[in-house]
Order: C-alpha cells, then sequence, then structure tokens
DNA sequence: CGAATAGTGTCTGTTAGACATTATCGA
DNA sequence: TCGATAATGTCTAACAGACACTATTCG
C-alpha cells in the first residue's frame, strides 16, 4: 500500500515524571491548555515536531521544560502506546516516556501543575492512566536489581536517607545491613569528605554524592535487593 | 502549535524475528520489495494502516503474516526509534517489537527470506542494525531470571534440550542441577506422561511441555540463572 | 547521662554450584 | 558389558537477613 493513500496518524510523546513527596510515589499532573479535554489534569505531552526535534526524546525534553519547566537528569523511553480510540482526534501513537526527579526541582507555584501520589489517581484522559501504571510497575521493578532511586534524590543524602526513598518505592521494609552492602557493591556512591548531618539528638550520618561516572547511568546489582 | 501546521510523520512497525539454529541465536531478515533499499535485506515491517489495525501489535502481527509467514507465540514490544534521518522518506517513528519462534516455525523455502547470525550481521538499511542489536540485548538479559527462551522450543523438548537453548542465548554454560532446580521453581513446566526421548544409547529424557497457563506468559525468577 | 539513630560485627539459614553417584538406554 | 547421557544426592562456599553491639550526637 502506498504511503499516500494512509490515512494520517497522530504522533505525540507523553511523560510520566515521578518524584517522591510524603515518602510516596508522586506524578506531576499538567492542566490541560486546549482541546480535547480542555481544563483537565493529564500527563505533559504533545506533538512530535518534525521541524525541530531529533527524535521522540528531544520532543520529551521540550516537553518537560515547557509544561512542567524542569530538565530531568533521568529520563526513559517507556513503552509506545496507539490506537483508534485513545485520542479522540483519530488514530494516533504516543511514545511515553519516564522521567524521575528529586522533588525540589518541582516547581513548587505553578497553577498548571499538580502533584499527585500514583496510589489515589483521579480518572485520567486518553490512556493516561495505564500509562502511569506501567511505569511505576516498571520503577518498581528496576529499583529492585539497580540504583534507578538514587535519582529520586538530592544531590547530596545520607544512606539511611536513601534507604528510606528505596522503601518508600518498593513498598517494604529493607535490611539495613544488607542495604549497604549492596550500595558499596554497586560501587556508584562516594562519601563526601567531612560532610556529615548534624543538628539531630543522635549519631550524624555520613553525607554521600553520585560519583560523576554514574551521574547519568544506571548501575545494576547482580542479583535484586 | 495547531496539528494541522506540522508536517506528516512517517509511522511503521519493525520486527525482529529471533530464532535458534545450530546453536546461535538467529535473525530473520526479509528483501525489500520496494524503495528505498528495494532488494536489501532488512527487517520485516511496515507502515501503520490505521483503518485495519487496532494498535501497533495489531500491525506487527499483520506484517509477520505478509512478509514471514507465520504466527509468533511471543511477540513484545521493544523500544521506538525516530528521527529525521533514519529514514530517507522523512522524519519517521518505528514501534520495533521482538518475536521469538522455533526454528520449525520459520519457512524453508521462502526466497524473499534469509535467515541470519545475529553476531555476524551484514550492514542493514536504516537503524535496523542498532535495533537487532537491541533486541538480542533484551532477550539475554531477560532470559537470565525468565522463561523467555522456552519460546525457542518447540511444543516438545527435554529438560537438557532446553538447557542447550539457554546456553546458547546466554553465551555461557549453566550449572545442570541449578538449571533443573530453578526450572522446577518457576512451576511452568509439565512432563508428558510416558514420553521420553529414545533412539540415543544412553538414558532416554523425559519430554516436557509448557503448561496451558503459561504458554503466552512470561515466568519470572526471584534470582537469575 | 539518656535517648536516639548511625554504623559495624557476627551468626545462621538459604541458595548456588561442584562433584559424585545412580539410572537406563543402544550397541 | 560398555559407553553415553539423564537424573539425582550431597557437600561446600557464598550470600542475605536477623540480631546485637558500638559510636556519636543533642538535650
Amino acid at each position: 500500500m502506498p504511503a499516500e493513500t494512509l490515512p494520517p496518524v497522530i504522533c505525540t510523546v507523553d511523560v510520566v515524571l515521578l518524584t517522591l513527596r510524603d515518602d510516596a510515589l508522586h506524578v506531576v499532573l499538567h492542566k490541560r491548555d486546549r482541546e480535547p479535554f480542555l481544563g483537565a489534569l493529564a500527563l505533559p505531552g504533545g506533538y512530535v515536531h518534525p521541524q525541530e526535534d531529533q527524535g521522540t526524546e528531544d520532543a520529551a525534553v521540550r516537553v518537560l521544560r515547557d509544561k512542567a519547566g524542569l530538565e530531568s537528569p533521568y529520563l526513559e523511553q517507556l513503552a509506545t502506546f496507539s490506537g483508534p480510540g485513545r485520542d479522540p482526534r483519530g488514530w494516533s501513537v504516543s511514545v511515553a516516556y519516564c522521567a524521575l526527579v528529586p522533588s525540589g526541582l518541582v516547581p513548587v507555584d505553578a497553577p498548571q501543575l499538580r502533584v499527585m501520589p500514583v496510589d489515589r489517581l483521579p480518572a485520567l484522559p486518553f490512556d493516561h492512566k495505564s500509562i502511569v501504571d506501567q511505569a511505576v510497575a516498571r520503577v518498581r521493578v528496576k529499583s529492585q536489581y539497580s540504583s534507578l532511586p538514587v535519582h529520586l534524590c538530592g544531590e547530596r543524602f545520607t544512606l539511611p536517607q536513601l534507604q528510606a526513598v528505596y522503601e518508600a518505592v518498593l513498598g517494604e521494609p529493607v535490611n539495613k545491613v544488607s542495604f549497604r552492602r549492596k550500595m558499596d557493591e554497586l560501587g556508584m556512591l562516594e562519601p563526601i569528605a567531612g560532610e556529615q548531618e548534624l543538628g539531630r539528638a543522635n549519631r550524624p550520618a555520613q553525607l554521600y554524592r553520585v560519583r560523576r561516572e554514574f551521574r547519568r547511568t544506571l548501575s545494576l546489582l547482580d542479583r535484586g535487593m
């Protein structure tokens, strides 16, 4: 079948922007500023712009910048969703991306943004609910055997803080001794010399940061957590 | 930006059809029957047909049927590749799928098909080389901790045969005792009562098949192989 | 000093792999 | 009976998790 006779396909990207708030995974939703679903909360997304984007990842970066006002250090392609019914405008393809950011990076006073817990989401337009579900499932699985959750921490953090992040994402407690052995095994963290988290009525915790080489990479465990 | 002003995006699917031959992963390539790259070997692929496809997976199934003449019991979305340069016709998006089939399902006498070892591929048009590489990497990783390789076996097989398949995919020997423990743990195989592989000068091996409930699912290991 | 949490040492049960042993076929 | 491979038993080393102990801060 020659290409010219084919009806057009709507080509978009959607970003599942995840962050941690109150020890629970949250997704950043965006109030739609056009039809369809004008005014509804949905995933930040938009058309691919063939004139300017070198690929769908560029489009995702642009959407994050324009709609959520941030640059995510971690951005991963999730999956592609398609079909005649998911968008009322017609047959569409949406390449979904998953971004993880420390909560400090999410703009606080942006009226068009809402940060919602992933376990108690409102109804979402399109098939955005299942996109979020798939992203969360992927993040949980990947956190079992990788350094993914460090992207939810800021630049400096203590091991007990990082352990709490793992526990929040995995939804279950993690053995302290094993956890520290694993983090050591990953070889991805470095203590910040002389820097400790003081000010609390207990032994201060050592501050760590991600080694430069691992800033934008994942580190994998042979066996899971 | 209103949709009408955006230049069109070419929307296609490509299928990485993998099988095992001579204890090595092979990919089934298809001789292109149109421009661009007319006559070149490439991944079987084609346009999404919005009138008939309910999603890109339908398009992948159709492509497999039309170009490779088979129905794959295992078909998984791999990733989506996009950009202005990958297809000379213009800015394109290709949703890539990965299929695994027993070698018996690949038509033997189809002149438009070639079965090539994944480790010694010729140059391929588009970005098909990197799509194949990504599919192979994914299959290898997933075989570490799942029942994926059973889809490369036929309906009936012995445990030593299945172990050989795992070893071929993983590229390294597997401990026999552990392997059998793992397969037992997966709870996915059932012995075919009274059926053994006879005819060789040694103790015959028990024949197994995949339990009905697991025919189209993957079974996952807590820890890897 | 006491409360609280960070960080570490150690023990034990579980698991993976090496090796040995037994089983069962054809020749 | 012999050679070959299937299938299983068993021992050991590695690992994960439980628990306890020490360290260090604030009040």
